[in-house]
DNA sequence: GATTTAACTGAACACACGTTCAAATCAAAG
DNA sequence: CTTTGATTTGAACGTGTGTTCAGTTAAATC
Protein backbone atom coordinates (compact mmCIF):
# COMPACT_ATOMS: atom_id res chain seq x y z
CA UNK A 1 0.00 0.00 0.00
CA UNK A 2 2.71 2.59 -1.09
CA UNK A 3 1.89 6.28 -1.79
CA UNK A 4 -1.20 6.32 1.17
CA UNK A 5 0.28 9.70 2.39
CA UNK A 6 1.03 13.15 0.68
CA UNK A 7 0.15 11.01 -2.54
CA UNK A 8 -1.03 13.44 -5.23
CA UNK A 9 -4.58 12.47 -5.02
CA UNK A 10 -5.15 14.84 -1.70
CA UNK A 11 -4.08 17.49 -4.08
CA UNK A 12 -5.29 16.70 -7.25
CA UNK A 13 -8.56 15.79 -5.75
CA UNK A 14 -9.82 19.26 -4.51
CA UNK A 15 -7.93 21.14 -7.50
CA UNK A 16 -10.29 19.39 -9.57
CA UNK A 17 -13.14 20.44 -7.55
CA UNK A 18 -11.60 23.77 -7.55
CA UNK A 19 -11.30 24.15 -11.00
CA UNK A 20 -14.52 22.42 -12.45
CA UNK A 21 -16.68 25.14 -9.97
CA UNK A 22 -14.80 28.08 -11.75
CA UNK A 23 -15.12 26.95 -14.54
CA UNK A 24 -19.05 25.77 -14.53
CA UNK A 25 -19.49 29.18 -13.25
CA UNK A 26 -18.29 31.21 -15.74
CA UNK A 27 -18.94 29.28 -18.64
CA UNK A 28 -21.83 26.86 -17.70
CA UNK A 29 -21.78 23.00 -16.67
CA UNK A 30 -22.77 22.01 -20.48
CA UNK A 31 -20.16 24.66 -21.98
CA UNK A 32 -17.23 22.91 -20.61
CA UNK A 33 -15.29 19.91 -21.46
CA UNK A 34 -13.43 17.73 -18.74
CA UNK A 35 -10.50 18.49 -21.03
CA UNK A 36 -11.20 22.39 -20.25
CA UNK A 37 -11.23 21.29 -16.39
CA UNK A 38 -8.23 19.06 -16.72
CA UNK A 39 -6.23 21.44 -18.60
CA UNK A 40 -6.39 24.11 -15.94
CA UNK A 41 -5.91 21.32 -12.98
CA UNK A 42 -2.58 20.55 -15.41
CA UNK A 43 -3.34 17.19 -15.76
CA UNK A 44 -4.84 14.96 -19.43
CA UNK A 45 -8.22 14.41 -19.16
CA UNK A 46 -8.33 10.46 -18.02
CA UNK A 47 -6.39 11.42 -14.94
CA UNK A 48 -10.18 13.15 -13.71
CA UNK A 49 -11.36 9.89 -13.82
CA UNK A 50 -9.56 8.99 -10.56
CA UNK A 51 -11.81 11.60 -8.84
CA UNK A 52 -15.48 11.17 -10.41
CA UNK A 53 -16.86 8.39 -11.95
CA UNK A 54 -18.48 10.84 -14.66
CA UNK A 55 -18.75 14.87 -15.22
CA UNK A 56 -22.13 15.04 -13.86
CA UNK A 57 -21.49 13.22 -10.97
CA UNK A 58 -18.87 15.80 -10.54
CA UNK A 59 -21.29 18.70 -10.92
CA UNK A 60 -24.01 16.77 -8.19
CA UNK A 61 -21.15 16.59 -6.01
CA UNK A 62 -20.25 20.20 -5.80
CA UNK A 63 -23.54 21.38 -5.44
CA UNK A 64 -24.33 19.05 -2.97
CA UNK A 65 -21.18 20.09 -0.74
CA UNK A 66 -22.15 23.99 -1.04
CA UNK A 67 -25.73 22.73 0.55
CA UNK A 68 -24.36 20.86 2.86
CA UNK A 69 -21.75 23.46 3.90
CA UNK A 70 -24.63 26.17 3.62
CA UNK A 71 -27.11 24.12 5.98
CA UNK A 72 -23.82 23.65 8.48
CA UNK A 73 -22.56 26.95 8.55
CA UNK A 74 -26.55 28.14 9.41
CA UNK A 75 -26.52 25.64 11.84
CA UNK A 76 -24.04 26.89 13.74
CA UNK A 77 -25.41 29.73 14.17
CA UNK A 78 -26.93 30.69 17.51
CA UNK A 79 -29.10 34.01 17.19
CA UNK A 80 -30.70 35.48 20.22
CA UNK A 81 -33.04 38.10 20.43
CA UNK A 82 -36.22 35.67 19.60
CA UNK A 83 -37.73 35.81 15.93
CA UNK A 84 -36.88 39.15 14.92
CA UNK A 85 -33.26 38.39 16.27
CA UNK A 86 -33.03 35.02 14.68
CA UNK A 87 -34.20 36.95 11.67
CA UNK A 88 -31.52 39.35 11.70
CA UNK A 89 -28.65 37.10 12.19
CA UNK A 90 -30.52 34.86 8.90
CA UNK A 91 -30.22 38.01 6.78
CA UNK A 92 -26.71 39.19 7.51
CA UNK A 93 -25.22 34.79 7.25
CA UNK A 94 -27.10 34.79 3.94
CA UNK A 95 -25.47 37.78 2.50
CA UNK A 96 -22.04 37.18 3.94
CA UNK A 97 -22.04 33.10 3.14
CA UNK A 98 -23.14 34.00 -0.18
CA UNK A 99 -21.35 36.65 -1.36
CA UNK A 100 -18.09 34.54 -0.12
CA UNK A 101 -19.04 31.51 -2.04
CA UNK A 102 -20.29 33.27 -5.37
CA UNK A 103 -19.56 30.66 -7.69
CA UNK A 104 -20.93 27.64 -6.04
CA UNK A 105 -23.98 29.66 -5.34
CA UNK A 106 -24.48 30.48 -8.96
CA UNK A 107 -23.72 26.60 -9.89
CA UNK A 108 -25.83 25.58 -7.60
CA UNK A 109 -28.75 27.22 -8.43
CA UNK A 110 -28.22 27.65 -12.47
CA UNK A 111 -27.28 23.91 -12.83
CA UNK A 112 -30.29 22.62 -11.55
CA UNK A 113 -31.31 21.26 -14.72
CA UNK A 114 -28.11 19.77 -15.80
CA UNK A 115 -28.95 16.83 -12.54
CA UNK A 116 -30.15 13.20 -13.24
CA UNK A 117 -33.67 12.91 -11.95
CA UNK A 118 -32.60 11.42 -8.46
CA UNK A 119 -30.06 14.15 -8.03
CA UNK A 120 -31.86 17.30 -8.54
CA UNK A 121 -34.14 15.65 -5.84
CA UNK A 122 -31.64 15.22 -3.19
CA UNK A 123 -30.36 19.23 -4.09
CA UNK A 124 -33.56 20.31 -4.26
CA UNK A 125 -34.32 18.77 -0.42
CA UNK A 126 -31.37 20.79 0.24
CA UNK A 127 -32.73 23.80 -0.52
CA UNK A 128 -36.28 23.32 0.96
CA UNK A 129 -34.40 22.76 4.12
CA UNK A 130 -32.64 25.59 3.80
CA UNK A 131 -35.81 27.81 3.30
CA UNK A 132 -37.50 25.63 5.89
CA UNK A 133 -35.02 27.36 8.46
CA UNK A 134 -36.05 30.59 7.48
CA UNK A 135 -39.61 29.59 7.60
CA UNK A 136 -39.91 28.79 10.86
CA UNK A 137 -38.06 32.11 12.18
CA UNK A 138 -40.72 33.56 10.53
CA UNK A 139 -43.66 31.56 11.22
CA UNK A 140 -42.53 31.55 14.93
CA UNK A 141 -42.62 35.85 14.88
CA UNK A 142 -46.15 35.74 13.51
CA UNK A 143 -47.09 33.49 16.50
CA UNK A 144 -45.82 36.21 18.60
CA UNK A 145 -47.47 38.86 17.31
CA UNK A 146 -43.42 40.84 15.53
CA UNK A 147 -44.06 39.61 12.14
CA UNK A 148 -47.44 40.04 9.93
CA UNK A 149 -46.73 37.41 7.02
CA UNK A 150 -50.10 35.91 5.55
CA UNK A 151 -48.04 32.94 3.73
CA UNK A 152 -44.82 32.20 5.92
CA UNK A 153 -43.58 29.69 2.97
CA UNK A 154 -44.26 32.61 0.57
CA UNK A 155 -42.50 34.82 2.44
CA UNK A 156 -39.37 32.71 2.85
CA UNK A 157 -38.66 32.45 -0.87
CA UNK A 158 -39.03 36.26 -1.39
CA UNK A 159 -36.67 37.02 1.31
CA UNK A 160 -34.13 34.50 0.41
CA UNK A 161 -34.39 35.29 -3.52
CA UNK A 162 -34.20 38.97 -2.50
CA UNK A 163 -30.65 38.00 -0.61
CA UNK A 164 -29.49 36.12 -2.87
CA UNK A 165 -29.83 38.46 -5.74
CA UNK A 166 -27.17 40.54 -3.79
CA UNK A 167 -24.55 38.23 -5.87
CA UNK A 168 -25.49 39.29 -9.07
CA UNK A 169 -24.23 42.93 -8.62
CA UNK A 170 -21.85 42.91 -5.06
CA UNK A 171 -18.10 43.48 -5.37
CA UNK A 172 -15.53 43.04 -2.89
CA UNK A 173 -13.77 46.85 -4.06
CA UNK A 174 -17.18 48.41 -4.74
CA UNK A 175 -18.80 51.35 -3.32
CA UNK A 176 -20.61 49.68 -0.63
CA UNK A 177 -18.92 47.05 1.99
CA UNK A 178 -20.29 44.05 3.14
CA UNK A 179 -21.63 45.28 6.47
CA UNK A 180 -23.12 48.36 4.15
CA UNK A 181 -24.79 45.91 2.55
CA UNK A 182 -25.99 43.74 5.05
CA UNK A 183 -27.78 46.49 7.00
CA UNK A 184 -29.12 48.31 3.61
CA UNK A 185 -30.87 44.66 3.06
CA UNK A 186 -31.77 44.50 6.76
CA UNK A 187 -33.98 47.14 6.89
CA UNK A 188 -35.82 45.85 4.04
CA UNK A 189 -36.26 42.48 5.22
CA UNK A 190 -37.02 43.85 8.81
CA UNK A 191 -39.90 45.99 7.43
CA UNK A 192 -41.15 43.67 4.49
CA UNK A 193 -42.37 41.20 7.16
CA UNK A 194 -43.22 43.75 9.93
CA UNK A 195 -46.40 43.94 12.11
CA UNK B 1 -40.72 37.77 -57.06
CA UNK B 2 -42.99 34.68 -56.39
CA UNK B 3 -43.72 33.26 -52.89
CA UNK B 4 -44.21 36.95 -50.85
CA UNK B 5 -47.34 36.26 -49.41
CA UNK B 6 -48.30 33.17 -46.97
CA UNK B 7 -44.64 31.91 -47.40
CA UNK B 8 -43.46 29.66 -45.59
CA UNK B 9 -41.24 31.62 -43.58
CA UNK B 10 -43.90 33.52 -41.97
CA UNK B 11 -44.90 30.36 -40.24
CA UNK B 12 -41.59 28.25 -39.74
CA UNK B 13 -39.57 31.56 -38.35
CA UNK B 14 -41.53 32.04 -35.20
CA UNK B 15 -41.71 28.45 -34.77
CA UNK B 16 -37.66 28.43 -35.08
CA UNK B 17 -37.48 31.15 -32.13
CA UNK B 18 -40.52 28.90 -30.52
CA UNK B 19 -38.60 26.10 -30.10
CA UNK B 20 -35.67 27.13 -29.27
CA UNK B 21 -36.82 29.35 -26.59
CA UNK B 22 -38.78 26.38 -24.82
CA UNK B 23 -35.46 23.81 -25.34
CA UNK B 24 -32.95 26.78 -23.92
CA UNK B 25 -35.34 27.26 -20.99
CA UNK B 26 -35.73 23.46 -20.38
CA UNK B 27 -31.97 22.13 -21.25
CA UNK B 28 -30.07 25.10 -21.55
CA UNK B 29 -28.56 27.27 -24.67
CA UNK B 30 -24.76 25.22 -24.70
CA UNK B 31 -27.07 21.70 -24.31
CA UNK B 32 -29.21 22.23 -27.12
CA UNK B 33 -28.28 21.30 -30.77
CA UNK B 34 -29.40 22.83 -33.84
CA UNK B 35 -30.63 19.43 -34.85
CA UNK B 36 -32.59 19.62 -32.23
CA UNK B 37 -34.10 22.67 -32.53
CA UNK B 38 -34.96 21.52 -36.22
CA UNK B 39 -36.64 18.53 -34.76
CA UNK B 40 -38.60 20.29 -33.04
CA UNK B 41 -40.07 22.65 -35.68
CA UNK B 42 -40.08 19.42 -37.98
CA UNK B 43 -37.03 20.40 -40.67
CA UNK B 44 -33.71 19.95 -41.04
CA UNK B 45 -30.74 21.59 -39.40
CA UNK B 46 -29.97 23.15 -42.64
CA UNK B 47 -32.83 24.78 -42.64
CA UNK B 48 -32.76 26.95 -39.69
CA UNK B 49 -29.83 29.25 -41.36
CA UNK B 50 -32.58 30.74 -43.53
CA UNK B 51 -33.92 32.60 -40.09
CA UNK B 52 -30.98 32.84 -38.53
CA UNK B 53 -27.14 33.36 -39.19
CA UNK B 54 -25.83 31.33 -35.99
CA UNK B 55 -26.98 30.08 -32.95
CA UNK B 56 -25.70 32.41 -30.91
CA UNK B 57 -27.26 35.49 -32.91
CA UNK B 58 -30.51 33.04 -32.55
CA UNK B 59 -30.27 33.45 -28.70
CA UNK B 60 -29.37 36.97 -28.64
CA UNK B 61 -32.86 38.11 -30.78
CA UNK B 62 -34.84 36.22 -28.36
CA UNK B 63 -32.88 38.07 -25.55
CA UNK B 64 -33.12 41.48 -27.26
CA UNK B 65 -37.17 40.14 -28.11
CA UNK B 66 -37.92 40.13 -24.54
CA UNK B 67 -36.15 42.38 -22.66
CA UNK B 68 -37.43 45.18 -25.58
CA UNK B 69 -40.78 43.76 -25.08
CA UNK B 70 -40.98 43.60 -21.36
CA UNK B 71 -39.82 47.64 -21.36
CA UNK B 72 -42.41 48.25 -24.13
CA UNK B 73 -45.07 46.83 -21.57
CA UNK B 74 -44.10 48.57 -18.94
CA UNK B 75 -43.82 52.03 -20.87
CA UNK B 76 -47.25 51.74 -22.17
CA UNK B 77 -48.61 51.52 -18.50
CA UNK B 78 -50.15 54.23 -17.22
CA UNK B 79 -50.05 54.66 -13.32
CA UNK B 80 -51.86 56.85 -11.06
CA UNK B 81 -51.63 57.48 -7.35
CA UNK B 82 -48.63 58.95 -6.89
CA UNK B 83 -45.47 57.03 -6.29
CA UNK B 84 -47.07 54.48 -4.17
CA UNK B 85 -49.56 54.19 -7.30
CA UNK B 86 -46.92 53.50 -9.35
CA UNK B 87 -45.08 51.16 -7.27
CA UNK B 88 -47.92 48.98 -6.94
CA UNK B 89 -48.66 49.22 -10.74
CA UNK B 90 -45.29 47.60 -10.85
CA UNK B 91 -44.98 45.27 -8.62
CA UNK B 92 -48.11 43.94 -10.44
CA UNK B 93 -46.96 43.97 -14.15
CA UNK B 94 -43.50 42.94 -12.95
CA UNK B 95 -45.80 39.83 -11.65
CA UNK B 96 -47.86 39.38 -14.17
CA UNK B 97 -45.82 40.08 -17.13
CA UNK B 98 -42.82 37.82 -15.83
CA UNK B 99 -45.26 34.62 -14.79
CA UNK B 100 -46.80 34.77 -18.79
CA UNK B 101 -43.36 34.28 -20.07
CA UNK B 102 -41.56 32.16 -18.03
CA UNK B 103 -39.63 30.63 -20.38
CA UNK B 104 -38.12 33.73 -21.90
CA UNK B 105 -37.27 35.33 -18.32
CA UNK B 106 -35.50 32.20 -17.44
CA UNK B 107 -33.56 32.23 -20.42
CA UNK B 108 -32.89 35.85 -20.37
CA UNK B 109 -31.10 35.96 -17.06
CA UNK B 110 -29.47 32.37 -16.89
CA UNK B 111 -27.87 32.39 -20.33
CA UNK B 112 -26.02 35.79 -20.35
CA UNK B 113 -22.53 34.67 -20.56
CA UNK B 114 -23.44 32.96 -23.65
CA UNK B 115 -23.35 36.40 -25.32
CA UNK B 116 -20.89 37.86 -27.17
CA UNK B 117 -19.06 40.59 -25.34
CA UNK B 118 -20.87 43.02 -27.62
CA UNK B 119 -24.45 41.25 -27.42
CA UNK B 120 -23.79 41.09 -23.67
CA UNK B 121 -23.68 45.35 -23.68
CA UNK B 122 -26.92 45.46 -25.40
CA UNK B 123 -28.46 43.28 -22.94
CA UNK B 124 -27.81 44.23 -20.24
CA UNK B 125 -28.10 47.89 -21.03
CA UNK B 126 -31.61 46.99 -21.56
CA UNK B 127 -31.61 45.16 -18.38
CA UNK B 128 -30.60 48.64 -16.43
CA UNK B 129 -33.25 50.46 -18.11
CA UNK B 130 -35.42 48.22 -16.69
CA UNK B 131 -33.93 48.51 -13.26
CA UNK B 132 -34.10 51.82 -13.66
CA UNK B 133 -37.57 52.77 -14.58
CA UNK B 134 -38.03 51.12 -10.54
CA UNK B 135 -35.05 53.33 -9.31
CA UNK B 136 -36.59 56.28 -10.57
CA UNK B 137 -40.21 55.81 -8.45
CA UNK B 138 -38.74 54.88 -5.52
CA UNK B 139 -36.50 57.91 -5.48
CA UNK B 140 -39.56 60.00 -6.34
CA UNK B 141 -41.00 58.19 -3.70
CA UNK B 142 -38.29 59.00 -1.31
CA UNK B 143 -38.13 62.97 -2.15
CA UNK B 144 -41.83 62.89 -1.36
CA UNK B 145 -41.41 60.91 1.82
CA UNK B 146 -43.66 58.73 1.22
CA UNK B 147 -40.95 55.81 0.91
CA UNK B 148 -37.64 55.24 3.17
CA UNK B 149 -34.78 54.21 0.82
CA UNK B 150 -31.27 54.98 1.54
CA UNK B 151 -30.20 53.26 -1.71
CA UNK B 152 -32.89 53.77 -4.10
CA UNK B 153 -30.41 51.61 -6.85
CA UNK B 154 -29.83 48.68 -4.33
CA UNK B 155 -33.80 48.59 -3.08
CA UNK B 156 -34.66 48.73 -6.76
CA UNK B 157 -32.44 45.22 -7.85
CA UNK B 158 -33.86 43.72 -4.18
CA UNK B 159 -37.20 44.53 -5.35
CA UNK B 160 -37.19 43.08 -8.67
CA UNK B 161 -35.12 40.17 -8.15
CA UNK B 162 -37.87 39.20 -4.93
CA UNK B 163 -40.19 39.45 -7.89
CA UNK B 164 -38.66 37.85 -10.39
CA UNK B 165 -38.26 34.88 -7.88
CA UNK B 166 -41.87 34.07 -7.76
CA UNK B 167 -41.24 32.30 -11.44
CA UNK B 168 -39.31 29.59 -9.66
CA UNK B 169 -42.49 28.24 -7.61
CA UNK B 170 -45.64 29.82 -8.91
CA UNK B 171 -47.10 27.47 -11.13
CA UNK B 172 -50.67 28.43 -12.77
CA UNK B 173 -52.62 25.37 -11.36
CA UNK B 174 -51.01 25.81 -7.77
CA UNK B 175 -52.60 26.88 -4.44
CA UNK B 176 -52.71 30.64 -4.80
CA UNK B 177 -54.20 32.53 -7.89
CA UNK B 178 -51.79 34.78 -9.85
CA UNK B 179 -54.00 37.76 -7.85
CA UNK B 180 -53.45 36.21 -4.53
CA UNK B 181 -49.73 36.12 -5.10
CA UNK B 182 -49.60 39.77 -6.30
CA UNK B 183 -51.20 41.15 -2.86
CA UNK B 184 -48.70 38.76 -1.01
CA UNK B 185 -45.65 40.50 -2.63
CA UNK B 186 -47.29 43.79 -2.98
CA UNK B 187 -47.35 44.29 0.67
CA UNK B 188 -43.78 43.04 0.97
CA UNK B 189 -42.91 45.52 -1.32
CA UNK B 190 -45.00 48.31 0.32
CA UNK B 191 -43.77 47.21 3.95
CA UNK B 192 -40.00 47.05 2.58
CA UNK B 193 -39.83 50.60 1.63
CA UNK B 194 -42.73 52.45 3.47
CA UNK B 195 -41.20 55.30 5.33
C1' DG C 1 -49.13 25.32 -67.61
C1' DA C 2 -44.54 27.31 -67.77
C1' DT C 3 -41.60 30.15 -65.01
C1' DT C 4 -39.60 31.89 -60.99
C1' DT C 5 -37.52 31.61 -56.68
C1' DA C 6 -38.25 31.04 -51.68
C1' DA C 7 -37.82 27.12 -48.78
C1' DC C 8 -35.87 23.03 -47.64
C1' DT C 9 -33.11 18.64 -47.92
C1' DG C 10 -29.32 15.70 -47.22
C1' DA C 11 -24.78 15.01 -47.26
C1' DA C 12 -20.52 16.60 -46.06
C1' DC C 13 -16.83 19.37 -43.43
C1' DA C 14 -13.45 19.60 -39.65
C1' DC C 15 -13.52 19.43 -35.07
C1' DA C 16 -14.81 18.49 -30.19
C1' DC C 17 -17.15 15.58 -26.92
C1' DG C 18 -17.19 12.06 -22.61
C1' DT C 19 -15.18 8.06 -21.52
C1' DT C 20 -12.00 3.91 -21.53
C1' DC C 21 -7.74 1.52 -20.82
C1' DA C 22 -3.13 -0.55 -21.64
C1' DA C 23 1.17 1.27 -20.78
C1' DA C 24 4.34 4.42 -18.49
C1' DT C 25 5.72 6.94 -14.38
C1' DC C 26 7.36 7.60 -9.93
C1' DA C 27 7.02 8.25 -4.76
C1' DA C 28 7.03 5.51 -0.78
C1' DA C 29 7.69 0.97 1.64
C1' DG C 30 10.53 -2.88 2.61
C1' DC D 1 17.83 -0.73 -4.48
C1' DT D 2 14.06 -3.41 -5.59
C1' DT D 3 9.29 -3.84 -5.25
C1' DT D 4 4.72 -2.06 -5.12
C1' DG D 5 0.74 0.12 -6.62
C1' DA D 6 -1.35 4.72 -6.78
C1' DT D 7 -1.33 8.07 -10.35
C1' DT D 8 -1.08 9.79 -14.82
C1' DT D 9 -0.44 9.61 -19.80
C1' DG D 10 -1.71 9.30 -24.53
C1' DA D 11 -4.15 7.31 -27.85
C1' DA D 12 -8.29 5.58 -29.24
C1' DC D 13 -13.57 4.78 -29.36
C1' DG D 14 -18.03 6.14 -31.31
C1' DT D 15 -20.88 9.93 -31.41
C1' DG D 16 -22.34 14.58 -31.86
C1' DT D 17 -21.31 19.52 -32.92
C1' DG D 18 -22.27 24.18 -35.79
C1' DT D 19 -22.22 25.38 -40.26
C1' DT D 20 -22.10 25.19 -45.50
C1' DC D 21 -24.02 24.36 -49.96
C1' DA D 22 -25.27 22.07 -54.37
C1' DG D 23 -29.39 20.16 -55.49
C1' DT D 24 -34.51 19.28 -54.94
C1' DT D 25 -39.23 20.69 -54.06
C1' DA D 26 -43.30 23.23 -54.51
C1' DA D 27 -46.07 27.46 -54.04
C1' DA D 28 -47.17 31.80 -56.16
C1' DT D 29 -47.08 34.54 -60.43
C1' DC D 30 -47.75 35.41 -65.27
Amino acid sequence: MARTQGSHSDITGPRVREAALALFARHGFAAVSMRQIASAVGVQAGALYNYTPDKQTLLYDLMRTHMEDLLAAWDSQTPTGGALGALETFTRFHIRFNTRRADAVFVSYMELRNLSPENFEVIEGLRRDYETRLETILRQGAREGVFAVSEPRIASMAVIAMLTGVNTWFREQGRLSLAEVEAIYWEMVRKSVAA
